[in-house]
DNA sequence: CCAATCTGTAATGCTTAGTATTACAGTACG
DNA sequence: CGTACTGTAATACTAAGCATTACAGATTGG
């Protein structure tokens, strides 16, 4: 899978430990190792969803919008990157049972297969997160 | 992820339809519509893993080795696919107290998102995929 | 024995997705 | 009105996935 989702998580705990100021672009690209435009596309979809909030001009910069708990990992999988799961098949032999049949048949297995993954990652919220961050300083 | 997780799951299928005699590369990878090569590769995995067995000269190929209910997809992925789940994350800075923990918490949450896909794969054994694929000719 | 038909695998090149970088317009502040 | 930000499009670079070529080794049948 593309990395999309662990900006967005780096972002916001990155986030969550500001909560009383805003953040740029600048300074959670540099804690996150990667470029500054990356971290504003990532953050304008979180942004989208109603998770942080943003501010252009002087001082400006990202912020949390939402309480810690309220988010949980499977909100942020979805909007970053839903489907990666699905590797894309060519397209297969129709003339054949088995290259008519499978596209079908892995398409449904792995739909199955991320909806069991969301299980899991509803089990952490941001919250949860943050206190592993918290925990080996 | 990539798509050598299908491909294995396309081709012990195709060989699951033919029992009693053994399958070319070239056959599959019609079926498939990719590369024989491609085909060969994966199921040089599969073979070193004990569950097809290959003859080489001619009238040689593939056979399926064990019971179609003694595989699962699990157990494919494991030797395909196994890590595709953790995507690669650039060095994050070790000066900041989320780039420098992020990665330990990822790494264990991807791990455990892994784990918990496997159980959902665990309950799909080559049979019912095969019965799957015969349902709807 | 040798030509044909397979697997096995390395090497090379192509294609695309992911990512970085540049550029610049828009907004806010002092 | 200059400075410090976000927002976003456009371009360029890089790495992973995949196809293709090439050829050695195994097996069979004539």
């Amino acid at each position: 899978m593309n990395s999309d989702f662990t900006l967005a998580i780096h972002s916001l705990s990155f986030l969550a430990l500001q909560p009383d100021r805003m953040s740029t672009s600048d300074a959670i690209s540099e804690s996150a190792g990667v470029h500054p435009v990356r971290i504003r596309k990532v953050l304008s979809l979180l942004k989208k969803h109603g998770f942080i909030k943003s501010k252009e001009g002087t001082g400006g910069g990202f912020i949390f919008a939402l309480d810690l708990s309220e988010v949980n990992l499977w909100d942020i999988y979805k909007i970053t990157s839903e489907g990666a799961l699905q590797p894309k098949c060519p397209e297969s032999n129709e003339k054949c049972i088995v290259g008519a049949n499978m596209q079908r048949v892995l398409c449904s297995i792995f739909f199955g297969a991320e909806e069991h993954m969301g299980e899991y990652l509803k089990d952490y919220s941001m919250k949860e997160v943050v206190d592993l961050v918290n925990k080996r300083q």
